[in-house]
RNA sequence: GCGUCGGUGGUAGAGUGGUCAAUUACAUCAGACUGUAAAUCUGACGCCUUCGGGCUACGCAGGUUCAAAUCCUGCCCGACGCA
């Protein structure tokens, strides 16, 4: 992988670049599309090339519970198992510890909501067992009993780097911890040290695996076509955490960074700004598991270059559509007889070919077809604003169309 | 015509003297969702309310009872059986 900078935008961290890998290269920024499990929820992968998507992110826990990361490695990884040819990533299965650890059964997500998140929260019920959760973080590694079958399984950095080598992306994560939003500071501080310890483990794991593959080569291979390992920056939502992760993590020879865990809905930006002041300018930043619209402007405005996110197939897949006047609910009452494309003036396949009505129509019918054509809109959406926030950068028209997208947004 | 069973909220279908404005499911109306335990989950769902409660309701009309969706009588309607 090999990250340039083509253009930064006077004021801001922002950047425009590009990134190569051995399978394609990505404009930067760029929204990165989820396929969990080596798909993307309702999307076959030439409807991803219909979109223009340009990269893909599976995850290393589902993969390697199902169907195996030997199966995965023998297609020869999973962007071919899925026959999506560009580039691709996985994350490592930290997010799980969060998901199915600290986050099971309550209803925080790694997004706090409210303007005290802090408060009307169980933190006794969060960290004791109350719950019964499926994931156990200790020093060594991630105890998961599989939501599948429920058998155990110890991911440690060696063990997830080894997965996601098998997994064959061109851009991995190293394992980490997600933290809860409404962990305490205390909590945070012990975890971060942790993450830094494993960060320090995936690191000399990699570049073993890396050494041994290359071991019989003729020559060294170019950076371009080498695979990529980024580093998680964690911390919370405290500024001498984050700012600590970050000269931490950057001090070391990752290829790029991945910024995880816990915001509240109005610290992503700062908190972002916090960490890519300080890591190498050079090395690209990817803004973990964030993707609502005013969020891809702030990150981007703080210093990222990479976002990935499940809302637009989730919310699509259950009947909220983005558009510029903000979402809507497509199974509302008003749009049974509403013959209009979701979006005038949208270009992508459901909006050029199907009315509100039709949609409106599937969805109460329970048809599968209903969260197809609502993914293919949203990710059009996505794909489509951070294409035009690149181009804003470009020729420094960012801030006007931040401003004219948001004040028509959130109207 | 006789007999049997049955008529419950938008639908299906529980309940068979008080704890019933009535289990549940579906439908309906709304909401949530940020490195996907997610084609998922949550709330509302007779009318009114100063949120204490009040009112009207289980085919219709009467009756028994302190109390009826639940028991009795008549009527109307439906299914099945016998003529």
């Amino acid at each position: 992988m090999k990250f340039s900078i083509e253009k930064k935008l006077a004021g801001t961290l922002a950047r425009a670049g590009t990134i190569e890998t051995a399978n394609g290269t990505i404009q930067t920024p760029a929204f990165v599309v989820v396929g969990t499990k080596a798909t993307v929820k309702s999307l076959t992968s030439e409807q991803l090339r219909s979109l223009n998507a340009q990269v893909v992110l599976a995850n290393t826990y589902h993969l390697y519970l199902q169907p195996g990361t030997d199966i995965v490695e023998q297609a020869g990884g999973f962007g071919p198992f899925m026959d999506w040819h560009g580039p691709t990533m996985t994350d490592s299965g930290g997010f799980q510890a969060f998901s199915l650890g600290a986050a099971f059964g309550q209803q925080v997500s790694k997004v706090a909501t409210g303007k005290a998140p802090m408060q009307n929260i169980d933190l006794e019920g969060l960290y004791s067992n109350k719950s019964n959760p499926l994931a156990k973080v200790t020093d060594e590694g991630v105890l998961f009993k599989s939501h599948l079958d429920g058998s155990k399984h110890l991911f440690t950095p060696e063990s997830s780097m080894l997965a996601q080598w098998k997994l064959g992306a061109d851009m991995i994560f190293a394992f980490d911890e997600c933290t809860s939003p409404t962990a305490p500071y205390d909590y945070q501080a012990k975890s971060l040290a942790r993450t830094y310890e494993w960060a320090k483990r995936c690191l000399v794991h990699w570049n073993k695996l890396n050494a041994e593959s290359e071991a019989g080569l003729p020559e060294k291979i170019p950076q371009e076509f080498r695979r990529a390992l980024f580093g998680v920056v964690q911390g919370g939502r405290f500024q001498d955490l984050r700012e600590q992760a970050a000269r931490d993590l950057g001090s070391l020879d990752f290829d790029g960074y991945g910024i995880g865990g816990s915001f509240t809905k109005d610290d992503i930006g700062t908190a972002v700004g916090w960490v890519n002041a300080l890591l190498p300018e050079e090395k690209p930043r990817h803004l973990l598991g964030i993707g609502e619209p005013i969020d891809l402007f702030e990150g981007v405005q703080a210093g990222c270059d990479l976002f990935d996110c499940v809302l637009p197939t989730r919310i699509g897949r259950h009947g909220t559509l983005y558009t510029h006047d903000g979402k809507i609910h497509i199974k509302n009452a008003k749009f049974v007889a509403d013959f209009a494309p979701i979006e005038d003036g949208c270009t992508c396949y459901t909006c050029t070919h199907h009315t509100r009505a039709y949609l409106a129509h599937l969805f109460r019918g329970d048809e599968i077809t209903a969260g197809t054509l609502a993914s293919i809109h949203n990710v059009h959406f996505l794909l489509r604003l951070v294409e035009k926030i690149r181009a804003s950068i470009l020729d420094d028209t960012f801030f006007e169309y931040k401003k004219e997208f948001l004040e028509k947004y959130s109207r």
